[in-house]
DNA sequence: AACCAACCTACCCGATTGGATAGGTCGGGT
DNA sequence: ACCCGACCTATCCAATCGGGTAGGTTGGTT
């Protein structure tokens, strides 16, 4: 089995080619994706599997994906990553790659995986994939409440009245109200409805 | 590689059987849970895979499952079901199972499975585990609202004022204030954010 | 020390909402 | 004809909400 292996990371990329070779797997090595494209021109022979870092110079997001996929016809390519969210492996997958591996996974998870994908199969981790729908937009939100309309908005996005969250927080209703009122503004929320739509959304709470 | 494959309907068992023996796997076959637990307990070696059907008889659900991952320790366990929807398999995985194979799965893709799960890795198709959490409940909260009922909460959740969702219903306001009551007895909510909330959560809209 | 920004608290008032009650219309079924 | 369910309209009142205004605290700056 032949694969190709795309990575600026001298260390990682090295420790992968060790572990693969022990396992028979015939291992090429690029440090970025104009040489990794490079030498699939120069090989005699296709690539069963061509493994592309995610972040690696030359990729610039999915792009770098989209433009291998294009220009390797036919070729079986799976993105690596140790940071990118799921929705980025989301994206890959639908474009067309055969998987995509986080760092994080054991060496024998990723002998295994690389093998299940030069067989023609789609690859990805289960819980990694079915992992809840990241937090990160929370903080675009959440970032620009202070503390308190923070525990306001959740005490409104659980349908209380705001005499409730009051009692709930121990503080006095005609507070709540004002906190209710800024947090309108910053969210950009014209009533309560609004507003605990909009943290809805945001994947608050 | 030795798999056990227990399944009621006996087409798709011995197709399974036949395609398994080509790709010499050897196939051991049983036709409900107990009696697949029986060839587990009669068996002279540990089988690398047992696959399990979600409908047969015997399973109940995820409690065969339980019982046959309780029962059978250390073993890699996973379930094959046509129609069972993603969330059985998520919950299947978490449990413990090796994988969750959909009845829809080709052939040639089945035995990459089968032969990935045996290495000891999980397995479950891509697009099934990330197809959108499906359309069912929404009819559960939807069916039992009027028409009227419908567009109010629309409008309701788009955070709209009792007095624009009358304007753009072309209906008087008081109506509107009549339907929102209504619509809060039909989905058990005390006021319109309750409301809006519990639409937003059953994915309306 | 004086200042300022950010946060918390508080009161008042007009607008909106929640809930009860009472009719009126339209179509389907006994 | 009768009843019944689903829809629309209406009025009244108490509770809640939205927004303006103002004072108090804390921590960091000038």
């Amino acid at each position: 089995m032949r694969v190709l292996i795309a990575d600026d990371h001298d260390l990682l990329r090295d420790t992968l080619a060790l572990w693969f070779r022990q396992e028979n797997i015939d291992v090429t090595l690029a440090r970025d994706l104009p040489s990794a494209l490079d030498a699939v021109a120069k090989a005699d022979a296709p690539f069963d599997l061509i493994l592309l870092d995610y972040g690696m110079s030359g990729m610039n997001g999915l792009d770098g994906l989209e433009l291998a996929l294009r220009e390797v016809t036919g070729a079986r390519i799976a993105l690596m990553s140790g940071t990118a969210p799921r929705e980025i492996a989301e994206k890959a997958l639908e474009m067309g790659a055969a998987g995509f591996l986080p760092k994080t996974l054991s060496a024998k998870s990723l002998v295994n995986a690389v093998r299940f994908m030069a067989m023609g199969e789609q690859f990805a981790p289960i819980d990694f994939m079915t992992a809840p729908a990241e937090v990160a937009p929370l903080n675009a939100l959440a970032e620009k409440l202070s503390p308190r309309e923070t525990q306001v908005l959740k005490g409104l996005c659980e349908g209380k009245a705001n005499k409730e969250i009051a009692r709930d927080l121990g503080i006095q209703e005609p507070t709540v109200k004002l906190h209710m009122k800024t947090l309108y503004r910053k969210i950009g929320a014209h009533n309560r409805t609004q507003a605990a739509m909009i943290a809805k959304e945001a994947g608050l709470f």
